[in-house]
DNA sequence: CGTGATATTGAAATAATATTGCGCAGCGAG
DNA sequence: CTCGCTGCGCAATATTATTTCAATATCACG
């Protein structure tokens, strides 16, 4: 990950594949304002870079049977380094919870978890998340619609800043 | 979305799909186990049903400059419909807030935001999210690490479920 | 300011992939 | 049976990705 910086050009390429990852190279060439081998070139550089992680198509979960979602906020009894690792560990070996995210403040953890049915996560959470090692309390909060979801970055912003401090 | 019933070759695309979202037709025809052109017309037809949203590069907005993520717990003071939208309607205009799920329980929404820096979450949050229409109280938790972020749906879960149901 | 070393570009050629058209097989209803 | 429907795969065509390479731009340094 050698990380060099970033043109402009780049910027808009990731904001553009951000937007789209199914774009088709000469497409995204015709946008950036440059020909398809360099576009190209460029991207397999940010994918190695590491500044494109992967591409992933979005699947409605909810056509899918996934009626359920839940944000559960999680505390801990020991905030050792030990202890917060192994139940990192055990956040990834279960389907459920989709992310994992340690926190700042009286919470140590929020999970976003997906469900088929309430009867599901309510085993999950009683029977595995409740009952796990270590963990102190789960306050648990459903999902009742969703206003807003977009990946990552907000290039708007960034487009932003790097203008103003030039 | 004359939502048509999926078989498990749609499924199969749905999971490769989610997780390589660039994969071209021909491999995914290959995983699936059916030749390229049914192939591409099912997933024509998954994203004309909606099954599929869209495309996206996972872009690392750590790499990018955005060092900060925060999750806001918000709680409003009325819970009328109509107050709810237009909170959620300010949400879709603050580039910072990348997430906005209405929540039961005693918060109302909670936000994922995503900042380049501390500062710059600060006057967001005090500027813009503490200072608008409605909005009684906000605590935000600092996301220390992620420990695990995937996208969508747990296919795994879903082809347990269908065995078992079977 | 030059000037050479180093990158980066774009046109063209080639390889791979997507997409269309069409005939065939499986299957349920009459 | 056999008609009608649905979905398959082969083959042909259109697009797209990828490599090659000469030309241009960029930059450190004298």
């Amino acid at each position: 990950m050698a990380s060099t910086k970033l043109d402009p050009i780049d910027r808009k390429i990731l904001a553009e594949l951000q937007a789209d990852g199914r774009m088709t190279n000469v497409e995204l060439a015709k946008r950036v304002g440059i020909s398809a081998p360099p576009c190209l070139r460029r991207v397999r550089t940010l994918e190695e870079q590491g500044y494109i992680r992967g591409y992933h198509a979005d699947v409605d979960s909810r056509a899918l049977g996934f009626e359920v979602q839940v944000f559960a906020m999680v505390g801990l009894m020991s905030q050792a380094e030990i202890d917060l690792s192994a139940f990192e560990e055990r956040c990834r070996d279960w389907p459920l919870v989709r992310e994992c995210h340690m926190l700042n403040g009286e919470v140590d953890f929020v999970l976003k978890c997906a469900a088929p049915d309430l009867s599901t996560f309510q085993t999950f959470l009683t029977e595995e998340l409740t009952a796990a090692d270590n963990v102190a309390s789960v306050k648990t909060s459903l999902v009742i619609r969703c206003a807003k979801d977009l990946p990552g970055v907000p290039f708007e912003v960034l487009e932003e800043r790097l203008e103003r401090d030039a």
